[in-house]
DNA sequence: CATGCTACTTACCGATCGGTAAGATACTAA
DNA sequence: TTAGTATCTTACCGATCGGTAAGTAGCATG
């Protein structure tokens, strides 16, 4: 065996097929119905495999969702960084989300599964915080809209939750219905229409 | 023991507290990480008597949500029937639904959680068709204002579909956070906003 | 009192669960 | 060749799972 298939069977992909397996049946069943005898039978390895790569159900557990996290946070920082009039970078933002969640609608859909299911025994994830970082976004977006007289004064936090609203509905439905039934144009007509409600009046 | 300790004894209540213990339990860990087991012990049961009452536990679970999910439909009916402009229709509808559910935060929230997230060995039940009457009531209700002139021609598919945004969104934050960020005056605010985003043009 | 029915209990079942000890295999370095 | 390490397997563990058979208690009726 030469270095390169040394490098084969260190790199045979287990840890990535029991990630993606797990993914798969933690979607699909829940992380409780979900058993660790038919993630490794679905990876192809026999189960000390799963402890000795991941010590347990749940590490493979925290660290499928550690991973895409982190990358979902990163790129949320950088779309932030958009500029343009406050309905253009509104509309940018979102429709940047939502893309990134179509780009990833397994882990998107196991991530709101957490969000509003029950624990079910796997360990805790505090999703607050990637919401949270999107509110205030947007939120921020809004104020600066009313202060330079882009948007109505009263704009605000109504305001500002209402876009929330038209986004988390988008992102839900990408995972709730094949095809989903609103898309990235849909997303952003609803959101103009909602602009023209939050617009200044200059009459 | 007289005739009515044997009421007591018919109507002990086991089956409400087998229900009221699974609501909980399905609630805060899940169909699967549920067990009997707890079920039982929370109600001061046996496990026989659990399959006694309901046959196992997927007949516990459909019983637990065919209630809820009838009485919530029929409210659904009862409250297209508001009369008035189409503004105030559409807020009167979205304030009842809002209402209902805050009514019922632990079946909503378990609902949710089912419609969201993975089956868990659980038996399915469709959610989709109360979901879509929701959404079928609000486009009619928009349709009929684009053809009496009360909003825009144009408003149609993408502005029902941000008024049910808004409304979701209201729905789950009343289950998601304790206390909700979303309560009914804000999303009137919200649905108010958008429908000035959506009011005919006059000018 | 005997019988039948309802509501409930105790004790048990086979199956599956997450996890692990002991061992085997492949590889590398000395 | 030997020793150590990384990667993997077989076989097993105690615990819990949903479910059930047999039995008991309470009650009403004839």
């Amino acid at each position: 065996m030469t270095q390169e298939e040394k490098t084969a069977r260190q790199d045979g992909g287990v840890r990535e097929r029991l990630l993606a397996a797990a993914l798969g049946l933690f979607n699909s069943k829940g992380y409780a119905a979900a058993s660790v005898r038919e993630i490794v039978e679905a990876s192809g390895v026999t189960k000390p495999v799963l402890y000795y790569y991941f010590g347990n159900k749940e590490g493979l557990y925290l660290e499928l969702m550690n991973g895409p996290l982190a990358e979902f946070e990163s790129s949320l920082k950088r779309v932030t960084a958009f500029q343009g009039g406050v309905t253009e970078r509104i509309l940018h933002f979102c429709l940047t989300i939502l893309e990134l969640v179509r780009e990833n609608v397994e882990v998107a859909r196991l991530v709101y599964a957490i969000y509003y299911g029950p624990p079910q025994g796997a360990p805790h994830i505090d999703f607050n915080t990637l919401f949270d970082r999107m509110v205030e976004s947007i939120g921020e977006m809004v104020r600066e809209g009313a202060e330079n007289g882009e948007l109505r004064p009263d704009a605000g936090q109504d305001g500002a939750w209402a876009v929330i609203s038209i986004l988390n509905t988008a992102m839900e439905e990408q995972f709730c219905h094949t095809p989903p039934r609103i898309d990235g144009p849909q997303m952003e007509r609803m959101l103009r229409l909602l602009m023209e409600g939050l617009a200044a009046k200059t009459a």
